[in-house]
DNA sequence: TGGCGATATATCGAAAATCGATATATTGGC
DNA sequence: GCCAATATATCGATTTTCGATATATCGCCA
């Protein structure tokens, strides 16, 4: 049912994941999960970014809300439809496979720059 | 010197670090980045996204061109400046950081998830 | 009592990234 | 001769993300 998402690939987003690997865990509201995904990406996400993002994986039937009146600002509860948990199957293991490449070229790359952080910058094999 | 990127995080992207660790090991060109990214992250990159992105990190002094006149439509040579060593230094570390936490609540769900694929779907604590 | 920060959801316009298409040019295979 | 692969580049359209703003309640502190 997700129109399969236009652009936007597994080199970027990762929002995606998080928010469904998090929501396999049990049901989030919006400030919540903006909390979790911030914290699990070592970076501040916007509400501006998540709401809308949240409304997106909701109209794809990937996650389901729940109103909870609370004292206070009442909260909106998402929890994993069966379409987002097989969203989560595909899209985490594309994600680990994606991952594992990348990090075989990283991983090398940072211990070469880190050992020797003034070596001078490589040259082409044989510029004209 | 790098106005220090707007927006786009380490949650996003990828694709700087990447281009930058593969420099790392010695110059590209265009084509040949392309091919190497796409491959390292499993999915194709379109050349109206990587050529921009380079000139962005040329303009940032990260990388530096050499036109070699070959045989066939000549070929831009890209290596990798002490800026962008300083570059590839952190933010490979802020990457490695991000990816550290983001397994910590990716891999345990695809476990989940995995493990039980028709598991029923969790429902909120006490919603009203 | 009044103000402020945290909690909580939501929308809007602006900026940035990416795609898809197109342009150009050479080489090699069929 | 035609098409695919190589190779760099730009352009408009779409999507994403940010930053700001709106609204509302609660608790804290002066």
């Amino acid at each position: 049912m997700p129109p399969a998402d236009p652009h936007k690939s597994l080199l970027h987003g990762s929002l995606d994941v998080l928010v469904l690997a998090i929501l396999a865990d049990g049901p989030q509201y919006g400030y919540s999960l903006q909390k979790k995904v911030s914290e699990a990406g070592n970076h501040a996400i916007k509400a501006g970014t998540l709401y809308p993002l949240l409304h997106r994986m909701e109209a794809d039937g990937l996650i389901t809300p729940t109103w909870e009146k609370t004292t206070g600002r009442p909260r909106k509860w998402y929890a994993l439809t069966p379409a987002g948990q097989k969203a989560l199957t595909r899209q985490a293991a594309d994600w680990q496979a994606a991952l594992a490449r990348m990090q075989a070229v990283v991983l090398p790359a940072l211990r070469r720059v880190t050992r020797f952080p003034d070596a001078p910058a490589l040259t082409p094999p044989e510029p004209a």
